[in-house]
DNA sequence: TGCATATTGTGAAATGAGTAACGCTGTGAT
DNA sequence: ATCACAGCGTTACTCATTTCACAATATGCA
């Protein structure tokens, strides 16, 4: 199916509320509601399910497992995958903390440091090992999605191993823009632009209406 | 100015390579050039620095200081500001280590734990009070920008407290989305969110036609 | 049973972001 | 001095995404 990146987002966000939702006993919304949730249009929301194959009923709205089950066989993936962390420091440790355990078929099965004291030990219950090895350790645990959390100067070249190692997906925490070959798919996080661009909104929205989102 | 999201993210991000082309000692780049290093269109990038009021020269491109002049009058605070960071675990302090001095007019005045082993330390240069004393401490170190990294549990409290404070924008590491007056500006950063799109994006990517970005 | 009502499903319109295209301008070569 | 040309500034257009609007439909109640 071919859908647009915000598309992804939004129903990645459905699934989060709605089993949220699930373990609180509901069991069924309304697209009205579940729009309120996430601030959207109910339409949006009428129309992403559509999209993902879903059908409601009027007068009693979604079945919250159906679409939870939909959005699951969109989103993950059919067969286990793994994840490599390049970078133990403590934004990949915050990272292997949060995320270690909450995918289908997406599990960690590799992270890589330069620090010797790192290398060697089971971080959160992943193994790390140093970073020349990486070749090496990607040949016997092969790996789907790398995440970059090394600082600036170290991001590039760990992409670009990480593409050589068959790498098709990568999260770069670092502050550079990866070059990589197109068939991989890179997702720049740059939280130095996100702080900025909150305190321009911030600043513009100060003298803006009141209300409520 | 009445701008798009999308347009501070890119501005941000031009200033970003901008101030590292004039490291390495160019002083001129062409709308193609940068548009190049961003992974854009010549026509996007003209087109922005004409909305940031800036004005090159044909045969000798745009000015790099002057471009990062009219980008710095955008989006940096006329005056200082502050930043509170709640929750001081990796996250934290990654950010912290990361972002701290890199900002013009805008750095951490506070940051708050509940942990007290963390409290009455100052972490990567900033003090760290208890979680009780927030509204106290505001008050005598007022914050415009406030950084949300404590468990899901414990973010929707911490946010309403901080925009009760005065905080008008808001970046939430929280796995939860934030509903707060619509006057706060908020960016939610789900890095599940984030992990399953580059998984899916990887995955439908890879029977893909070939190429460089 | 049949009506009233609230919500779904979806074509059509509106919005908005990005691209193409082209005249204009300044530079360097002849 | 004139010409050729490469890139800027800007307008018009294209295309994707979102919203509008309404017929279709399922439920509850009289």
């Amino acid at each position: 199916m071919e859908v647009s990146y915000r598309f992804v987002e939004r129903v990645s966000a459905y699934r989060r509320m709605l089993r949220k939702l699930l373990s609180e006993g509901t069991t069924r919304v309304y697209s009205y509601e579940l729009g309120a949730l996430e601030g959207l249009s109910s339409a949006q929301v009428r129309r992403d399910l559509m999209t993902l194959g879903c059908t409601g009923s009027p007068s009693k709205g979604y079945d919250i497992s159906a679409v939870i089950e939909k959005i699951s066989e969109l989103l993950d993936p059919p067969a286990g995958e793994g994840i490599a962390m390049v970078g133990v420091g403590h934004l990949g440790k915050a990272i292997l903390a949060y995320a270690t355990g909450r995918f289908a078929n997406l599990c960690f099965s590799a992270t890589f440091d330069s620090d010797p004291e790192k290398t060697g030990k089971i971080i959160h219950g992943c193994h790390c090992f140093p970073m020349q090895e990486m070749e090496e350790v990607l040949k016997t645990r092969p790996v789907a999605i790398g995440i970059i959390t090394v600082p600036a100067s170290a991001a590039q070249e760990s992409a670009e191993r990480l593409a050589a190692a068959g790498v098709r997906g990568i999260v770069n925490f670092a502050p550079v823009r990866l070059r990589l070959p197109r068939e991989v798919f890179v997702e720049d996080v740059d939280i130095t632009g996100l702080l900025e661009k909150v305190a321009f909104f911030a600043r513009s929205r100060t003298q803006e209406g009141e209300g409520w989102t």
